[in-house]
Parts: structure tokens; sequence; C-alpha cells
DNA sequence: CTGTTAGCGCATTCAC
DNA sequence: GTGAATGCGCTAACAG
């Protein structure tokens, strides 16, 4: 029913061997011959099956992505960079949404024994010992994406010197009284965005001797429902903070609802400062720390495409480190408005 | 080096045919034999290699999406509810981002051909004959979602009702000048979300005498800049409208920054409503159409899954129509604000 | 009930 | 150079 390369073999009257050579182009072929089985190929519109050739070559050639909440921007955008980075080079991609803990302890468990993926990228996740135990034992290709750990190459940014900046910049502008809405420091995913970015604040906050409120630390989701609930309270405090730093555009976004719908003014009475630099704060006019989203995707994608190739001799891993920038818009700074 | 089924079978002292069967849950193996088989597959942590299954099964376990731009908070939503619905079947997912139409094509039409997946769900997506004819001849199971064919099944929203609620409920509170903002009507990729909305806005106005100012209608992207772009455009008329509908939240989110920038005030200057209902809109107050992006995902993958399940007969599509909701918020209503 | 065998479609030795 | 044979790991049909 389906053409095989027994078809096309028969067809154009040589051996399936022939047939098996051209399509992974073997010099060992006369051209002759070469161009009477391609011919026959395009013909009988021949596609070589992936299960079969997968199963004799031992690959999938298809990669996973094990990817934590793919609902926030940041997620998409990376995925995106993986994507086209891997389409490029033929393989595919097959998507592990871990919503809950559970799952991910899960499939970086079990993923690695089923040989469905040739290798695994892994977005935002720390790795706990056990994993890293199941995942070399096997000598599955892995990569870290937005994380790292000293056993596997990884791409990753400045989540400290991102901070860093943000803060200086909302010092410069004359603040003192600078609160931070941030994710739970302890993520129960184990990613250290959190508590790398408020490392970040807090040494800053420290260099210029300024004191750090404990109530001007609010933490929360990553979405801008809490954003606009951590603003809420800060706004409730008897001295609210006059600048807001966010670790991400979505919670910025909310919390600037909030100080709107208080009737606070942007960035007259608070300033103002996200993170990632997602689509919409370039127009909403947000300032914030842009993160190479797209490209942290790709070139995770580039590092592990290099692992699958030179697969016979254990790479040391190499640690990409991208650097992120301070986009600076109206909603910190008073002359732009 | 990996262990196969042939290492279950001769630690547990059985032939390979009987580990198979406890495999696949055939009753026809004694209770004792299983729990033996059982035993030291997990001792032996054998995980079965899916490309022999499927090479031997000829089915591949996976299926296959493809998309548009999901970058968009709606092809999100929808991608997490295939996801979730299909990894609680053990089936994979396997993306085909198509960011440009040749792309589209290329993917509809080789797709089918390759063994890769078991079946296929396309979003958004319009299909041309060329791509009814590849799927049809190798009757790979094909489930449309947010878009409709009469050869196969299908979950669509009504565009025309939805459109129509939107701008009938701008009409009631009193509008007469509406602006539309939408995508290309003949957009590239054909899906017809902005035909059909423009035609339910074209009918509800002329149901109330209202005249239609094809300056009214701006076309752009399925963004914000996009929205602000257009709506700046609207705002530079003579005689702008008093309420926009947009065909989706992002691109009103763009309008509504317009508005603002010019002085306007939201909803007593200009009324406004979008579409999608994501995230931020109920957030930033946006009244919206609201899609069950996520049930969409959810229900096309099950209907995929349904055909998997009974693929010898040949069943005729079967196509759901999600509702539509009119989220009203505070950009469309005085009272609100 | 259970072991054995024959494919599934392709890559890869070997001989020729 | 090229064809035939072998194996990849698993399911299913066939004998016992």
């Amino acid at each position: 029913m389906n053409v095989t390369i027994y078809d096309v073999a028969e067809r154009a009257g040589v051996g399936i061997g022939t047939v098996s050579r051209v399509l992974n182009d073997s010099p060992h072929v006369r051209e002759p011959t070469r161009q009477r089985v391609l011919q026959t190929i395009t013909e009988l519109n021949y596609q070589p099956n992936p299960m079969a050739r997968g199963l004799s070559l031992k690959r999938t050639n298809t990669i996973g992505i094990v990817i934590p909440f793919f609902t926030r921007p940041f997620f998409v955008e990376v995925l995106r960079g993986i994507d086209n980075e891997l389409l490029q080079h033929g393989y595919n991609l097959i998507l592990y949404d871990v919503e809950q803990k559970e799952l991910k302890d899960y499939y970086l468990r079990e993923l690695p024994m089923r040989r469905r993926v040739d290798g695994l990228l892994l977005i935002s996740l720390c790795l706990e010992e056990v994993d890293v135990r199941a995942i070399t034992r096997v000598r599955l290709p892995i990569v870290l994406v937005d994380s790292r750990h000293p056993a596997f190459s990884s791409v990753s940014v400045d989540n400290v010197g991102g901070a860093r900046t943000a803060v200086a910049h909302l010092i410069e502008n004359g603040h003192q009284r600078i609160g931070f809405i941030s994710g739970r420091l302890d993520d129960p995913f184990g990613f250290p965005t959190s508590s790398e970015r408020f490392a970040g604040y807090r040494q800053v906050l420290k260099e210029h001797d300024l004191p750090f409120h404990e109530a001007y630390h609010q933490i929360g989701e990553f979405n801008a429902q809490s954003g606009y609930e951590c603003m809420k309270r800060l706004l409730a405090l008897a001295q609210p903070p006059t600048a807001i730093f966010a670790t991400s555009d979505t919670q910025a976004l909310g919390a600037l609802r909030a100080i709107q719908e208080t009737g606070g003014q942007v960035p007259q009475d608070f300033a103002l400062v996200g993170y990632d630099d997602i689509e919409v704060s370039q127009y909403v006019g947000l300032s914030t720390i842009r993160q190479p989203m797209f490209r942290m995707g790709q070139e995770g994608a580039r590092l592990l495409l290099q692992q699958l190739e030179n697969s016979q001799d254990e790479p040391e891993p190499t640690c990409i480190r991208l650097p992120v920038q301070m986009v600076i818009r109206e909603t910190s700074t008073q002359s732009l408005n």
C-alpha cells in the first residue's frame, strides 16, 4: 500500500542497497544509476519511513523539549527559537509541557529511558541529582536553557546582572524606595530566576546604602493578575515604594494597571521596570530588561545539535552566556512622557 | 547495551511473545507468568522501543500539529488544550510551526506522505484542493480547529455571531460610528477569521441602518503594534469612530494605547471591544468576545483520537461548534469606570 | 496458555 | 559499483 524502498528498487531495476546509498548520498554509486534511482523516487513520490530508518540507525531524528508553563511569552519565544533552528536541520520537535512538578520529575526520569528522542532540551528547569544520574547513565545528550548545571552544556543569561542594571537605573533616576515583585525564591521547579534577580536587587540596594524592607518584596506568580495583586499590596503600605522592579513584563503590566487604577501617574508617581521585553512592552512604553529569548532557544538547539554530531566523544560542557540589555522607555523616565 | 524485549524474556524465563502479550495486556497470559514478567520488567527498567513498536504496528503514537504563528496567545492556548488531551492518552505531539505560506503548503503536501504522525491537527488553516487530495489519498486522519472543510471533522466557533454580538453591544450603548480593526480579509493562510467577523460587522450595521464607511475598516496584523497603527489612522480621520471592534485582544490593546496617547478617554470618548479574551484582557478591563481557546484544542484532539480508535471505517466528519461569549468589561460601558 | 517465526522498512556489512 | 543477506526491537499469526 505504501511505497517502500523495495518498490523503488524494483522499478529502477536495482537492489535496495543501491537505493539506500543514493538516499544517504553515498559516493559509491555511479552517476547514471543514481540518476535513475532519483528519477523513480520522485516518480513514485517515495518517502523513506522514519520509523524504519530510526530503528536501523538507532536515532529518532527528533529532540524533546521539556518546558514549564509554555503559556508565558518567555517560553513561547524560546520555543520558537528552538523550533526554528531544529527544523532547518531536519529535526523534529516533541513537546513536553510540565505544568506541575510531579510531571517534571516523571519526564526527567522516564524520558531518558524511552528512546523516543535523540536529545533533550530543558528550559528553565533545575536538575536534581536523581535526574542527573538517570541522564548520564544512558548518555542522553542534553542541554539546559535558562538554567545551569556543571555536568551539562547550557545557555543562560546573567540574571543577577540584569536585576542590578534595572535597580541601578531606578536609583539613578532618584528613587530610594524600590519595590520588587518576583516569583517564589524557592521555586517549586527549582529555577533560580527569582532568587538570582533578588540577589541582584539586594546587592545594588546595599551598594547604595539603601535599606531592604521585607514589605517591599512581594511574591507572586508570573502573570499579570499576580503583578496586579502584588502592586496593590505595595500601594497599601504606609509608605509605598516609588519605583518597582518586576521579574517579568507580564507582572509589570499588572502592576501598571494597579497604579493607574488608584490614580497614580507613571512615571511621575511611580517608576516601573519589567523583565523580558515581550511584544506589548515596547508598545506600552514599559522599561525593561531585554532577554534574547528567541536566541536563547536557538543557541540551545545549536549546542544540542553539535553534541549529536560528534556523539562519539564525551565533550566537555560548553556554557553560553547571553547578554541582557536594559531598554529604557517611558515607565521609568520623567523625560519621555 | 539497551535493554530489549529479549533481555526481559530471557531473564523471566519466557519467550518474547509472552512478554509482548503482557506489554499489550493480552488476556491470554496466566496470572503467575504475567506477574513474573512484570516483575523483571521493573527490575530491568525495561522500556519498549517506540520505533520498533511503531514499525511493527504501523503507528507512531504521535500526532502532528500544524499551526501558524504560535506566538499569538490564541494559538498558545489552543496548543495547551491539545497537549493536555493528547498526553493523557499517551500520544506525543510534534509541532509544525508555519510562519510563511510556502511552509504551510510544503507541510500539508509532504507530511501526509512521511509516516511520521498518525494524524494531523490543523489550526486556523484553510485547505486548498491540492492538500485535500494529498490527505484523503493516504487516508490520514485529520481534524481542523478554528476552520472548516466539508470533507473533515472540525471544531470551530461562530465568528459571524461573535462579531455580531460585539457590534450590537456597541450600538446598544449608543454608538453610531463603529470602527473595525481586522487582519486581511484575503488572509494568505486562507483562514476566514477576519472575513467572517467582517461579515458579522457589516450585517449588524445594515440591520441598524448604519452606513458602512470604508475608512472605518482598518486592516493590519494580529499584534499590538498593528492595532496601534490602525487606531492612529482612525483617529486621524475627520470624523473618527466613537467605538472600535478589533478582531483580537492584542490589536485592541494597541488601539487602547493609541487612544490614551492622544488623550482620549475610554470608554467616555471611545468604546473598545476585542476578541479572544486573553489573560491580560480581564485584567486590563477590556470588553471582548471570549473564545474557548483551550477547549477548542481539547475538543479537536478528542475528535482526532476518536478517529484513530475506529480507523477501520471511514466515519463521516463531525463538526463541533463551540459557543463564544461576550464579556463586558470597562472599555465598552460608561457605567463601570 | 506459551514459544517460535515471519515480517515492518531501512542501513549496512559482505561477497561478487 | 552493486546485489543479497543480516539485524534493529517489536507485534501478530501460527503451532504446539
